[in-house]
RNA sequence: GCCCCCAUCGUCUAGUGGCCUAGGACGCCGCCCUUUCAAGGCGGUAACGGGGAUUCGAACUCCCCUGGGGGCACCA
């Protein structure tokens, strides 16, 4: 790899769903690399063997594709790579920069307890940092699994340069020892990921600020492994939830497929979740996912968390739909639509549905929603009741109808000539007022598809059933 | 309890000492347009958490407080 090359990865644990807020991590670390034209690589954490699952792995690789986020690199995955990393425990442990413990989890969690009850800090107490010979014996004569941890100094600070918030120093007394290697022998994230950063070039380190005070053990690690050179850190702002706390099921959806299979477009996600955090200078809002790589700076993403608002999501799903061109959301609403209208689906219908309800709709289910009555038969269409008990209560509902069937009857037929507005005032009313009377007979609800374009589409003879169908119902 | 990070309208943000009687966007409210509902157009509501300090002058610099968030695992 060149000196000069920009290395960017994304490393997500495989414990279960992508969540939100590391898409958006994934999202602006692939943003980086593509504007710097640098490398993009796909890397999965699953030291943790118990908890990591295929189902995960394969997850986190559909959504990133989904979203259009494709890595140059991997996915490499930790778990076979467990020989390199136990190769650098070992080195550090002949360098006593680490030391083999005894002490069970139980036990630690158990002195630790104690200590927090006499108000003392709560981290590794140091038992088995300077074992004597004798106890050692005794120890492994006792058949006691060992884990091996890392010496963290005594004393003095911990500081390193993160591009959103400048330095971050830490004390090191507050840093106790910490295992980089279990006792059942597998490694800990802190090694793993500082032997990968080391082994893969990463030059850009771009993660969750949760992440921050971990930084310090890495970057210890990586010294202490012989590397004084270190990545260029930026801890990105966490994504809250409404009423803050970290952003849940409480709040709104958070994983990517629930947005995927609301109707969500991927770009318009990319787009709202770049925005959380970060903005061009020049203000626009609305960006293709071009724009975005064009755009992106490390360097205007800013330090303090951000709200997840999915209203202003929508809003935002919204412009992207209406910059679609027809083909492009014809392609983008099709699946939904043979979801659910499958072999009723009609073509041409439906082609001229979509554009019907381009510069009007959120989101795509919205417009494969919106176009049902076109594919259920005249005796089949439900009236939605709240719709109709709104048409009822028109008193002269009924004189409505008569008069738009005995138009419909008798007007020409082509797709700019139908215009119920002059039987409607003909009765003395005004349309505007009126017109859901109709919406509700021919599309089964009071909100929906332009009804003169509804009705030439559905032709004559269905849009009458329907009309009288209302007519006999009143 | 200890440590770290953060702090402008309800929300996302612009703003890097005078251009700020603080700008934009979402939301909300009103009006207009209109083939209901939407969408669109126009307008309105609404913020620099508090206290010190520096300065001729602070949203912007420093300190304290307060508030919010994160971390303190043989999870990552």
């Amino acid at each position: 790899m060149n000196a000069s090359e920009v290395r960017l990865r994304f490393s997500p644990a495989p414990t279960g769903f992508l969540h939100i807020g590391s898409v958006r991590t994934a999202l602006y670390n692939w943003l980086h690399a593509r504007h710097t034209g640098g490398t993009f690589i796909l890397r999965i954490e699953d030291t943790d063997v118990a908890r990591s699952t295929q189902e995960s792995i394969d997850q986190i690789q559909e959504v990133l594709r989904w979203l259009g986020l494709n890595w140059d690199e991997g996915p490499v995955l930790q778990s076979v790579r467990f020989d390199v990393y136990l190769e650098a425990a070992h080195r550090l442990l002949a360098d006593d920069k680490a030391y083999e413990c005894f002490c069970t989890e139980a036990e630690v969690r158990a002195r630790n307890e104690d200590a927090m009850r006499r108000g003392h800090i709560p981290g590794y107490d140091g038992r088995c940092r300077t074992l004597s010979v004798a106890e050692r014996e005794a120890f492994i004569a006792e058949g006691r699994a060992r884990s091996i941890r890392f010496r963290t100094p005594d004393e003095g600070r911990s500081s390193f340069e993160d591009v959103v918030r400048g330095e971050v120093a830490v004390e090191w007394s507050t840093i106790p020892d910490f295992v980089i290697v279990r006792s059942n022998g597998t490694p800990v994230f802190f090694l793993a990921n500082a032997v990968d950063d080391i082994d893969m070039g990463i030059t850009h380190v771009l993660r969750g600020e949760d992440l921050i005070d971990s930084t310090h053990r890495v970057l210890a690690l990586r010294r202490a492994l012989g590397h004084d050179d270190q990545p260029i850190y930026a801890h990105l702002p966490l994504i809250l939830g409404q009423g803050g706390g970290k952003l849940s099921k409480r709040h709104a959806a958070i994983s990517v497929e629930e947005y995927r299979d609301a109707g969500y477009l991927p770009g318009a996600l990319c787009n709202y979740l770049a925005l959380l955090g970060w903005g061009p200078e020049d203000g626009r809002e609305v960006l293709t996912t071009d724009e975005l790589i064009a755009e992106f700076e490390l360097a205007r993403v800013i330090p303090s968390a951000a709200t997840f608002d999915p209203k202003k999501l929508e809003w935002m799903n919204g412009e992207h739909i209406r910059r679609l061109t027809s083909a492009e959301l014809q392609a983008a609403v099709l699946p939904f639509a043979r979801a659910r209208y499958g072999g009723r689906l009609d073509i041409p219908r439906f082609e001229k549905a979509v554009e019907l309800a381009q510069n009007r709709a959120t989101t795509l289910v919205q417009i494969a929603d919106q176009m049902a009555f076109l594919f259920t038969p005249d005796e089949e269409l439900e009236l939605d009741p709240a719709s109709w008990e709104k048409l009822a209560r028109v008193e002269q509902a009924p004189a409505i109808l008569d008069a738009v069937i005995a138009y419909v009857e008798t007007c020409p037929w082509e797709a700019d000539a139908i215009d119920l507005k002059a039987p409607i005032e003909a009765l003395g009313l005004k349309a505007g007022k009126v017109m859901h009377v109709i919406y509700t007979a021919v599309e089964g609800r009071a909100a929906g598809l332009p009804v003169y374009d509804s009705i030439f589409l559905l032709g004559r003879a269905s849009a009458l059933r329907r009309l009288r169908a209302a007519r006999a119902k009143l």
